[in-house]
DNA sequence: TTGAAAGCGTTACCAT
DNA sequence: ATGGTAACGCTTTCAA
């Protein structure tokens, strides 16, 4: 009862492998009789190509390769789930792998996708990764590329939110409703991502004649630890923000514990926005005003990017895909 | 700039293609000189075996598949992220499919990853899954399968929680806290994950001499709304229940917002359980009183048990992994 | 309409 | 120590 094969099938009705080969993906040239025989059989005894035998003999594999910081952290996994869904709709598999936000996972995973032989790799980039060397050696070796939600300034296709825009839309609210000393809790300051949505949020702030406090400030690596601390250190200084946007879910969480553990109300004490997924932003208490993220979105136009590629088109593209600030009740 | 081969390693020294793959492998029979030559090309032109070949040949793919309800649900996300990474320590990739928790999809899914020739699939059964016969079908064709999370009563290896107690303990608690009218809010009945769990808090309502009320009872497919309009139903009716246990992290934050919109409080109106991700659990505000599950230790396991087959090994595994119930806000 | 053979990249076996 | 060759499953080209 085990896997049949085309020689097989050959062998039991006493004809040539290639005529079974034609018969079976319906090509010209084998009768109608010896086509239904080998059609039967193959149905009968549950032939299925072999796609290792596909694969090497038209190098090509149709599979693409998924590299993320986390796959457990929500807004990566709604991401993850819409570029699976669309990338098999073309009959394309993914392989995800997890760099656990690691530079030195990334590449490693990376080098896992290149000998699987993907034909393309989507990725989110590492919050260390500073050096795109392993980036541009995919170029080099002309595999097909796309960066999502945190790019890189090098000359590869990529999917963005407006960083800097939303940030400055954020902060413009805060600060109309009447926030004095808006602080801003970002990953680190080499990632464009945190840069960019930091110049939003500084530029609100001058356009708004604010003076601007480095020690209403916080990057650090993201995790939840050390948007705690930061949190704690921002709101222990003898001049305490009235507000914080937070650039990422893990740091808005991390944020709102620490509020929580000085016996601060939000948003009366304090007002709280975060980059954040919108299911969990409903859930938390209060609920957090927020960045909205279209993950469909940034998932689907992620694999169209790549599937430009598989299709033979060169050039680079960037898409930014508009996220927009919504409120709820951690502001005023 | 393109990926070389042992054959063309071959021709460009002038030797044969097998005495370059020996010398690749670091077997016996080529000399250090020509070894050191073949090598240092090899390295210099950045060669990888073709998994494809390799796999051709052996029939043997090192890769194995997930089928999961929901991969950007955080219990499927952090479990996936697990037996993902067990699977990589010993060489093996994943191929993680989402069957959207259809029984239908789950079909599709099975038989891509059969397709794919993956040496061995995990599987978390779809909700409306009632008939086995494509689970037991793998058995068939001797593929490796092991279950998890939601089992069913086919002789298949899995890993679940221990479902029954854990209600049982959590419903004790509710009582003993004194809880009049708990309620349970449940899967699809057929499931053998909400019947355990359901038995469970039947075992300690009867050991409470409580009386079983069926309008106590609410069991149909998961969903956020389902979740939603049953808690409502149940908050209606004249003799509402003042605890509620909730089967699934979903139908935990329906209930907890259902709830909310009645302008009930908790736990102080009416307390609440729910079997959920310590993450999800700590934020939400009250935080949730719940049954905490070990994923790691459950993708662990499942993938254990998986390697177990692949290493030969025939026999049938059950494990349990003890999940815990734990006392936060949201119950007195 | 059908068959034969080469080739994809690799490995195993046998011959030199 | 090295070479030659068949085989894995499939497709393609050419010949019958």
């Amino acid at each position: 009862m085990k896997r049949i094969s085309q020689r097989e099938i050959a062998n039991l009705l006493g004809v040539n492998v290639s005529t079974v080969s034609r018969a079976l993906r319906g090509l010209e040239g084998v009768s109608q009789q010896l086509r239904q025989k080998i059609m039967s059989l193959a149905k009968e005894r549950g032939y299925r190509p072999n796609p290792f035998a596909v694969s090497l003999r038209y190098d090509t594999t149709r599979t693409i390769g998924v590299v993320v910081p986390d796959v457990s952290f929500s807004h990566y996994a709604h991401i993850v789930k819409r570029i699976e869904s669309e990338a098999r709709k073309v009959g394309y598999m993914c392989i995800i792998t997890d760099s656990g936000d690691k530079c030195e996972n990334e590449k490693h995973c990376i080098d896992l996708l290149v000998n699987m032989h993907v034909e393309g790799i989507i990725i989110c980039l590492a919050q260390d990764t500073v050096d795109f060397q392993h980036i541009q050696h995919l170029k080099k070796i002309h595999m097909p590329v796309v960066l999502f939600d945190r790019d890189a300034d090098i000359d590869i296709s990529s999917v963005v939110i407006n960083d800097a825009d939303s940030a400055y839309q954020a902060t413009n609210y805060l600060i109309d409703g009447g926030a004095r000393r808006v602080a801003f809790l970002g990953g680190p300051n080499k990632m464009k991502q945190t840069s960019n949505r930091k110049h939003g949020y500084l530029e609100s702030l001058r356009q708004h004649d604010y003076v601007i406090r480095k020690d209403m400030v916080k990057c650090s690596p993201i995790s939840y630890e050390s948007g705690f601390a930061n949190t704690l250190e921002l709101l222990d200084q003898p001049e305490a923000p009235d507000a914080i946007i937070a650039s990422h879910g893990l740091l808005a969480m991390a944020a709102m514990k620490a509020i929580e553990s000085r016996g601060l109300r939000i948003p009366e004490d304090i007002a709280i926005v975060g980059y954040m997924s919108d299911w969990i932003s409903e859930v938390v208490t209060p609920r957090l005003s927020f960045v909205r993220q279209n993950q469909k979105e940034i998932g689907c136009k992620a694999f169209k990017l790549l599937k430009d590629q598989l299709d033979g088109e060169s050039c680079i593209n960037h898409v930014i895909v508009n996220a927009f600030f919504e409120v709820r009740d951690s502001t005023r």
